[in-house]
DNA sequence: CGAAATATTGACAATGATCAACTCTTGTGG
DNA sequence: CCACAAGAGTTGATCATTGTCAATATTTCG
């Protein structure tokens, strides 16, 4: 994802983000009132964003997997909207808001890099839209069972066609927006049918593009680790014509 | 929502958006195989974002309105994985690539800020899930309704509790995962209960407050026009941080 | 004015929800 | 290490919301 980044910029990273903690599950990340002066960058584990109606219901926003941020948007409007949740032990760094603060101000390609992270996090929302406005539950539950596999494919926690899966049915309900007892006939029905599988907290897809071709899933850039070239091109851009600028100070001079 | 940015960052946005375009109704702004080069502000008029699936089914992700931002998540994919088609007749001004590359490069508030905007539309969308997995028919619809009607008093289109409604039931259908038929009874329903009313392509929302139960509708910042005091005072920080910087570049000298 | 898009309504079907009972697994304290 | 409670998963029966099909207004627009 940051291959077009300067030794510089990384070097800045990974020292702003070098504090680290680990958490245990079921630890909540942001909660809604909260002042959002934190921004984490998950480094291992599960995390789920949801949402609360006042008469209890639950909505799943997404899944938080390694190598996203958390916080963005809380750190922007100064409140969170939802809640974020760690689903496993989970180990997360910490960007303080001075670091934000600094990132766009000295390490424009790292705040692009940011703004183009948040755009691949509305590229997943909107491709859950999709799934709860106009796909059935089976449709629904094979496409996002399609998205984590490509997304923990992406960050290299996983190759093969199976992960570890800590998603209990009650969840996966509030997520597909179905209820715990048709999830799991739906569950069933993919077992039943030799398509995906759950055994001891692990799930095995076992013909993909089946799969594939039920949820009408396109693998996008959603499960991709890295900007386009397009994007590192511009990105570069910025860098040169910085470069460009620093010049004409010191033929000024 | 640009109220932080100084007289200098204001004349910049200001001159790079200085180009203007009409557009009839039906236009699209945005298709997805179109390389993302260049980013619209719609300035007058509704557009709406939309994904259809290889069957024809077709999901509407939000509506733009003026103020919003265009083809964002597009330029930094450097490909849309969606389209954006007009609504009504519209005029948008243009940001290229290179205005936002110098905007990052040398502008960190308005950086920051389109970050701000990009945010505000993820939360956007975020409720749009809420809508689609949580709510049923009735309660989707009034909170669609009461969430158009924020978002255009926040822009100063409208200030009463009606708005020209340029949305036909198709298209509502569409958007909010229902088929074109319920919509029609849906509809029914909240003008039989005096809730709200279409009349001459204007809706009228007849009971605010009982919408707003219905719905379980929270106006949050989406309906905000501008970042809350917190951040302004980071983005300030930005600024002041910037000034200490160069006094100390004026010091080494 | 007439065609095409949009809206409306009824009858019937289907997807998914609810209720309730039961089993299986997991984790904890004695 | 066992017992047991709590959570998670499973299944059947029935109900409700929403979808589909089809026919008929009504509006819009060239």
């Amino acid at each position: 994802m940051f291959a077009f980044l300067s030794e510089r910029e990384l070097k800045w990273l990974d020292a702003a983000t070098a504090e680290m903690k680990t958490v245990g599950p079921g630890e909540e990340l942001v909660r809604p009132e909260n002042v959002g002066n934190q921004v984490f960058v998950l480094q291992t584990g599960w995390a789920y964003r949801y949402k609360v109606l006042p008469d209890g219901r639950r909505q799943v926003l997404n899944f938080v997997l390694p190598g996203d941020f958390i916080g963005l948007r809380a750190h922007f409007f100064g409140i969170a909207d939802h809640s974020i949740v760690t689903l496993t032990d989970a180990t997360v760094s910490t960007l303080s808001a001075f670091d934000i603060a600094s990132l766009f101000q000295d390490y424009p390609k790292l705040a692009a890099a940011i703004t183009w992270s948040a755009a691949r996090e509305e590229a997943m929302l909107a491709e859950h839209i999709v799934r709860l406005g106009r796909r059935n539950a089976l449709e629904r539950t094979a496409h996002l069972l399609l998205e984590l596999l490509n997304r923990l494919r992406a960050v290299d926690v996983i190759s093969g066609p199976s992960y570890a899966f800590p998603i209990t049915q009650q969840l996966l309900a509030d997520t597909l927006g179905l209820s715990v007892v048709h999830v799991n006939r739906t569950l069933r029905k993919l077992r039943m049918q030799g398509l995906a599988e759950i055994e001891g907290g692990r799930i095995f897809l076992r013909d993909i593009s089946r799969l594939e071709r039920i949820a009408s899933y396109e693998s996008s850039h959603i499960g991709s680790k890295r900007t386009p070239p397009d994007t590192e091109k511009q990105l570069a851009a910025i860098e040169d014509r910085r470069a460009v600028r620093k010049l004409a100070r010191y033929r000024r001079r």
